[in-house]
DNA sequence: GTGGTCTAGACCACG
DNA sequence: GTGGTCTAGACCACA
C-alpha cells in the first residue's frame, strides 16, 4: 500500500457506507496508536484510488475525524495527525457500548458463527487493548 | 411492559435507525434464548406504542427477522417465534465481525471510555457467553 | 366441485389478493355465460372451503359482484345471479382496456412466453368472443 | 416530454396504484424496443414531475425493473438499459397470462365495452406482435 | 384486530 | 444532481 498507510480495507458491496467503513478503520488504527503526532495521512486522491472510491468519499471521512479531533486539515498540506485531547466519557457513552456490543456479538452468533469463537476474539481483544 | 417481552430499549434521539436498534434488541433477546419457539412477540401496534415509534418501523424490523428465518408472519395471527435452523458462518462472516468489533471498541475508546472500562466489558461478556 | 360452479381456481400464494382473483374469476364466468338468471351461487362457506379461503373473504367477493349488479344477496337465500342490465361503456374504459392490454401481453413476453404464443392465446379469445 | 422518453401517461385517480402502472407503461416501451440498450432513462425526480407524482414512487418502479433486469442503477449516474438474456417461460406463466387474460376481457364488456369491440382490439394486437 | 401496501417528506451517500 | 434510506399516515386484505 503506498504512502505506508498501515492495512486499511473496506468492503464495497456491503451496505454499509463506505465513508463509515473508512472512519471507522482509520479511527481503530488512530487509536491502536499506528500513527504518531506529526504523521501525514495519505492524500485523499491517492486513497481514492487504493480503495477504489471517488475522492469525495475520502475527503468526507477526512472531514469526520477531523471533527472528532484526530486531524488537521488544510489545504496543500494534506491532512496531518493531531495529539489528540483526552475527553470525558459522556454518561451514556459505557450504556450504549455495552448494547452494541450484545448485539454485535448475537449478529455474529445469529450468522453462525460458535460462541466459543466469538468469545474467544472478545478476550483476544481484552487482552490486546490491556497490554498496551 | 405489556405482552411480557423482556426488556428492550432503544434510543430514540440517537442517529442510530429506530428500525435496526430494535432488530439489533430483539435478534440480541433472541439468540439469549428469552422466546421459546411458539411464542408470539408483541403485535406491531402494541410494540410501537411502548417503543414510541410509527408501527410501520416495528413491521419493518419484525420483517427483517422474518427474512432472518427468527418469525413466522401472519396476517391476524400475528408474529412467531420459529425454531430456527443452524447456519454455517459463512467464510467472511468471522473477518467482519472481527473487523467491527475493533471499530466499535476504537469507537468507545476515542469517545472517552477508559480502555481497561472496555476490556473488562469485553471480558464479562465472553464469560457469558462460554458459561452457558 | 360441490354446487356445480363451473371450474374456479384461485392461485393462493399468489401476490394478487385473493378476493381480487375470486370476483376476477366468477365475473370472467358470468360474462360466459355460465350462469342462468335465477341460479345461486355456492354458499359462501362452501366455496370458501373449496377455495382454501376464510369465509369472509368469499363474502366479500360476492358484496363487490352484488355491487356490480350480477347478484342479489339476502340472508338466507344465498347469492342468486340477476339479469343484469346492459351498461353504457364509459368514456375511458375503451383506452384503459387498451393500456392494460398491452401491459399484459408485455409482461407475459418479459416472463418468456413466445410473441407467437402470446399472439395465439389473442387470437383465440377474440374468436370465442365473437362465435357466441 | 422531456428526456425524450416515449408515450407514458397513467391515470392518477385510479385505484391502480401509480408505481404499477409506471412499471407497466415502461416494460411495455421496453418490450416494444423503444429504448435501446445503454440509454438512460429520466432521472426519477425528473419523471415524477413530469407525472406528477412523488419521486419515491417513480423510483420504486426503477427498482421493480432493475430487479426484472431491465435496468442498472447506480447513485449519481442514473437509469441505465440493459441487455437483458432472454428468459424461458415459466411452466405457470402461459396459464397466468390466460387467467388474466380471460379476466380482463371479461372486466372491459361488464363495463359495457361490445364483445366485437373487444375481440377487434385482442386481434389488433395479436397482429402488431406478429408482424415484427 | 392482525400484518401489509402505497405514497409522502426529510434527509443521506456518493459521483 | 444522482439514486437510496428512514419514518410517517392513510388505507387495505384477511382471520
Amino acid at each position: 500500500m503506498t504512502h505506508g498507510v498501515p492495512v486499511l480495507r473496506i468492503d464495497l458491496g456491503s451496505d454499509r457506507p463506505a465513508y463509515e467503513q473508512i472512519v471507522g478503520g482509520l479511527r481503530a488504527l488512530l487509536v491502536a496508536g499506528e500513527f504518531a503526532s506529526g504523521d501525514r495521512l495519505p492524500p485523499v486522491r491517492q486513497l481514492a484510488i487504493d480503495l477504489g472510491v471517488h475522492h469525495n468519499t475520502v475527503a468526507e471521512s477526512y472531514r469526520v475525524l477531523e471533527q472528532e479531533g484526530w486531524l488537521d486539515l488544510s489545504r496543500g498540506r494534506g491532512a496531518i495527525v493531531r495529539r489528540r485531547p483526552e475527553r470525558k466519557a459522556s454518561p451514556a457513552a459505557k450504556q450504549e457500548f455495552s448494547r452494541r456490543l450484545e448485539e454485535l456479538a448475537a449478529k455474529a452468533i445469529a450468522d453462525g458463527l460458535p460462541r466459543a469463537s466469538v468469545a474467544e476474539q472478545l478476550k483476544a481483544l481484552a487482552g490486546r487493548l490491556t497490554e498496551t
